[in-house]
DNA sequence: CGGCGATCATGATCAGAATCATGATCGCAA
DNA sequence: TTGCGATCATGATTCTGATCATGATCGCCG
């Protein structure tokens, strides 16, 4: 028997709460608009929300790998806003919303778990969204770095902090002949002095 | 006498975990280090929190406003890891974090309120990021306009979308003039068709 | 009322990121 | 191994927004 770990604090829930997942790339968890009954928690692979712009742009919300979870939102509202899609092949947890409801009203340490998992992750976002409002291509590229690290491809990354595949490739190379980020590999870069 | 209600959730608490502060522009409500014993709740006001670079610069992670909320991590961790600083004068309500922690197995309907206003918070950064990802500043300045409206001053909507203030005021104009926003007074925009 | 500082509007110029174009490199599979 | 598509790197050009400069308008207070 092959067992499985889920990550906290969704492990307190009760077994019949939590639905396994695998899907490959391009595969869509759930859509923008569908009813919010669930959220996402990942074992393995890349998960994005994306959602449309106005004038009909894709515009990627959030990135998430695995230890982390997506979809938090659909806890008090009825409809999710973007669509989940699977960057690559990917696996995890689907935890219903109404149990993790139920449990936040019986289980005082399901509770303290989960506060902190959501106060983790507006602090993520806020540090985001002060990054993206920095002007410079190659500082705004050091501070995510520094911040996040490169989960993904250089495309995706350039993607989540607002910038061309191009600008973030130059702001990369500038870095590392400036010695503040060293290249592991071709599209692989990592700040100094950072695991 | 004068009552001032306190935002949910927090108006659940006792009235000896909170307290009222009022504060100048410059003022430091909490040093990196310092026990992190308290949040904060802002009703008026901007508070930032800031942290060396390892060049030595200051570096913004968050910056906050009315109804928000900074220094969560105090409920999980023993020490600050930044400075809190008002940009503006400011007031609100320091929270006791050994209150909230109480509150959180004591009182299941705190617990859920808890959730809720950090879930919201996560909607909101989230959806933050996703109109300053946008790349024209028209298009920037319409989806924020429609999304939160324009709170303050036309220079914060500006700083708040990662645009310098005579770009948003440009785009404000252009706007009007293709008919997708009106024009309330100097300084003063309004999506269309929105309250 | 008149003065003054803050905020907003707008023109001119420039820097830098987006875009277009192209080649290099990698990973995967036949 | 070879071939091919995806990804990355980089040059050339365009264009948007930042910046600088200036004037207009507002709110506030004496």
């Amino acid at each position: 028997m092959i067992l499985i770990m889920i990550a906290a604090p969704f492990d307190q829930l009760p077994a019949a709460a939590v639905a396994r997942f695998t899907c490959d790339a391009g595969d869509i968890l759930f859509r923008a608009d569908a009813p919010a009954d669930h959220l996402i928690a990942i074992d393995a692979g890349q998960l994005v929300l994306v959602r449309l712009s106005p004038e009909g742009n894709r515009v990627m919300i959030a990135q998430a790998g695995p230890g982390q979870t997506l979809g938090e939102a659909s806890l008090f509202t009825d409809r999710y806003h973007y669509d989940c899609v699977a960057r690559s092949p990917a696996s995890g947890w689907r935890i219903a919303a109404s149990a993790i409801r139920a449990a936040l009203v019986t289980d005082p340490d399901f509770a303290l778990a989960m506060v902190q998992t959501l106060a983790r992750q507006v602090r993520t976002e806020r540090l985001r969204c002060e990054i993206m409002s920095i002007r410079s291509a190659e500082a705004r590229v050091l501070a995510a770095l520094r911040a996040f690290g490169q989960p993904g491809t250089l495309t995706a990354f350039a993607d989540s902090l607002g910038l061309s595949q191009e600008a973030c490739s130059r702001a990369m190379a500038g870095l590392v002949r400036h010695g503040r980020i060293e290249r592991l590999g071709r599209g692989r870069y990592r700040a100094i002095g950072q695991g």
